[in-house]
DNA sequence: TACATAGAATCAACCGATTGCAGGATTCAA
DNA sequence: TTGAATCCTGCAATCGGTTGATTCTATGTA
């Protein structure tokens, strides 16, 4: 209490009063400096901080001293500032984690994996969302740099145009990892989950159902992870010699938002059903889109798995929570996340030597994760069924439902 | 490029090298400074700044100057130094934006809204998730006071203990506005939905259709929407003149997360088939609730919403992407948000003409958002099919679902 | 008694940008 | 030629915290 007062009145007598005439003596800060502690307990400024700060030093200052340092500074509610440490220190422990867009349910768990792997080094990450706008993008960027993010990393889910992220990066020489989006040739290290591989698996599973008519719908042709995953269905169907009938293989047209798949799902599904080829399948590019599907093929009257299966891909929330769930291919985002962060790091201690790091890729392991949205073809269904041997649930990752007696 | 050489020379020969014995002399900080740019377009150091930082004094200085220094600062990539900055200027134009739980998707749309109303002001949110741990919420909220955020945003989705909120932060004089929880009555400005309107409007909606058997879910008993939402319902209720069956009121249990309202909703449905007791629509507590019920009902062969309605609250993606989509109360989100930003930047401003503001309360109006979940009771949809003349489906914001042949 | 050593606390120079005040150059009027 | 007005530009203090060098004691040793 005392102590407070006399604080407020030592700002009163400070000398660089700005004193725009009538105005009342404005406090300077209106926050706890070490000044006000050193001389709330009569202490110089530089014991305040080395006590306060840990320093190596603080051996050397007496137990006592510590202790009644501590005190006021607990008493007074201070808070060492961040920016004149930084200044000080040339560190920000920060780092700048730019999320193209964060309303993206794919984001999270990654920034969660990246705050878990910043965690244990202190540093801090600066989170931004670029809400899928570029010059939004471009002046956080900015932002990120201005204040002294250490490295940064950038989420780049769903479109992303190629920014002149190089530009001032580079020349600040500031490490940069990217996650979802492969820029390794462009010198940028990357993660991302193997696309290829995660096509690969999302047809083999279907396949391994027993489906041979099999509808597919690839990702829009500007982003960057259609194209791969493209390739290992493509590639898992040669390995299997089948193909698709070119009727079932739609493309989602370019995208404005990530929900707008779910709108491209409902719409190809309509295409597809009107088309009047027989499918017992649908391999979607990701999570809404198979999302839109199922509510597509169920204003066909189509039920889903029971006369078509559906696939998706990501495992974003909703994926999990729909009923059917759906069977997707899982990208490791927490791993992806953690390891981002963990090169980041890196590339700062390297920095630190006065080094640099190459540019490195990861492909991280896609993983299915079986949901109700995909059982065997139809036709199967009924041989199985009178076959009574073998139960439409598989063991493992399946939703474990049991029967109800129905009401009303 | 001549520049860039001579800058760096100038680094190798400046005074204070730490110079541990063998290593190399250490950049400095690897970023290009104002005194950089003064020295290699041969301009003081406040020249530069005056021009950079486009002071008002920087009329007088003469049109070349300016261009050269410009130039310059392009050339070398400089980026003002936001913590010198913040130092010398005392003003961080940051807000502090702690969300509990970041993986509610419920938070983003507030989290936008808060951007979108800090902008203008050319605000800066320093986003952080406390991942529903309240010793992260506790250190963020340090870390944002260290940072000198001139004010803070709380985003208290699902659980959020009371931590020592009130503390340091009004130690430091910090404004502060909680979003989606009550805290006016501790003196903390607060934004949320009416809970309270929200429950009545969905029971309302489920009347209105013709329904009087009605389960309901309550939320559990720690989280603070509970009871106002589940204190509207019951209001509503009164007004219609119905009661609800013992049985068929049921709570969830206290939760770890918001993910975990699923599983509760599922075990729920799961209870109150069990129960026997006839119901024709089910009002959940919130979206993911819903979902879970859609799940357990489907286990049960309960059809939603042919056989039962149900009804969720808040209005995540994941209700409007499910098929049926969920119909539920969505809470206007973005414009919390807004409102939030407005109120924390009036704080500041208050603060800096050396008052303070009443705390606030704004109680959002909820709205409506009918999806293909609720729909009359299977005894009134026989008999209007028998009349043939009213279709299934009602005009307005229902999804607009035509049909398709069936194949396969 | 003189000198070295260690302990405790302080001094002062920073970090990079801002800004009030002073100083220098140029122009114009007297 | 001198004084004043007008432009430009630089000096230096400052924000709050850190840290290498330094001062001042108190203690131990020759």
């Amino acid at each position: 209490m005392a102590e407070y007062r006399w604080v407020a009145a030592r700002r009163e007598n400070s000398p660089h009063q700005p004193g725009r005439e009538g105005k009342v003596a404005q406090r300077r800060s209106g926050h706890v400096t070490l000044l006000d502690i050193a001389r709330a307990c009569g202490f110089s400024v530089s014991t305040v901080s080395i006590v306060l700060s840990e320093a190596p030093l603080s051996r050397n200052v007496a137990a006592s001293t510590r202790q009644q340092i501590r005190a006021m500074a607990q008493t007074l509610g201070y808070h060492p500032d961040a920016y004149a440490r930084s200044l000080r220190r040339r560190r920000s422990q920060t780092i700048g984690v730019l999320a193209y867009d964060l309303s993206d349910p794919f984001c999270i768990p990654i920034v969660r994996g990246i705050q878990a792997g910043l965690q244990p080094a202190s540093f801090l990450p600066l989170l931004m969302d670029a809400q899928t706008e570029r010059d939004l993008f471009d002046s956080y960027l900015q932002m990120i740099l201005e204040r002294r993010a250490e490295g940064v990393i950038v989420i780049a889910s769903w479109v992303f145009d190629e920014t002149n992220l190089l530009g001032d990066i580079e020349k600040n020489n500031v490490p940069i990892v990217i996650v979802s989006r492969d820029m390794s040739s462009l010198g940028i290290s990357s993660v991302l989950v193997d696309n290829q591989a995660g096509g690969a698996m999302a047809l083999r599973h279907l396949l391994q159902l027993g489906h041979r008519r099999i509808a597919v719908i690839r990702g829009p042709e500007e982003l960057f992870d259609s194209a791969p995953r493209w390739a290992g269905v493509r590639a898992a169907a040669a390995e299997a010699g089948i193909d698709f009938h070119p009727r079932l293989v739609l493309q989602l047209p370019g995208l404005v938002d990530p929900a707008s798949g779910f709108e491209g799902g409902i719409d190809c599904a309509t295409r597809m059903v009107a088309s009047r080829q027989p499918f017992t399948a649908v391999l979607a590019f990701d999570d809404l889109t198979a999302l839109g599907v199922v509510r597509g093929l169920a204003a066909a009257g189509v039920r889903v798995p029971e006369d078509c299966s559906v696939l998706g891909f990501d495992d974003v929330q909703p994926a999990a929570v729909a009923t059917p769930g759906i069977t997707t291919i899982r990208q490791p985002t927490r791993e992806m996340g953690l390891l981002a962060a963990k090169w980041v790091l890196e590339g700062v201690a390297a920095r630190e030597q006065g080094g640099a790091l190459a540019p490195r890729l990861h492909l991280a392991p896609p993983q299915l994760v079986a949901r109700m949205s995909t059982t065997c073809p139809p036709l199967q269904q009924k041989q199985r069924r009178a076959g009574a041997k073998t139960s439409l649930t598989r063991p493992g990752n399946r939703d474990d439902i049991s029967r109800f007696k129905r009401l009303n």
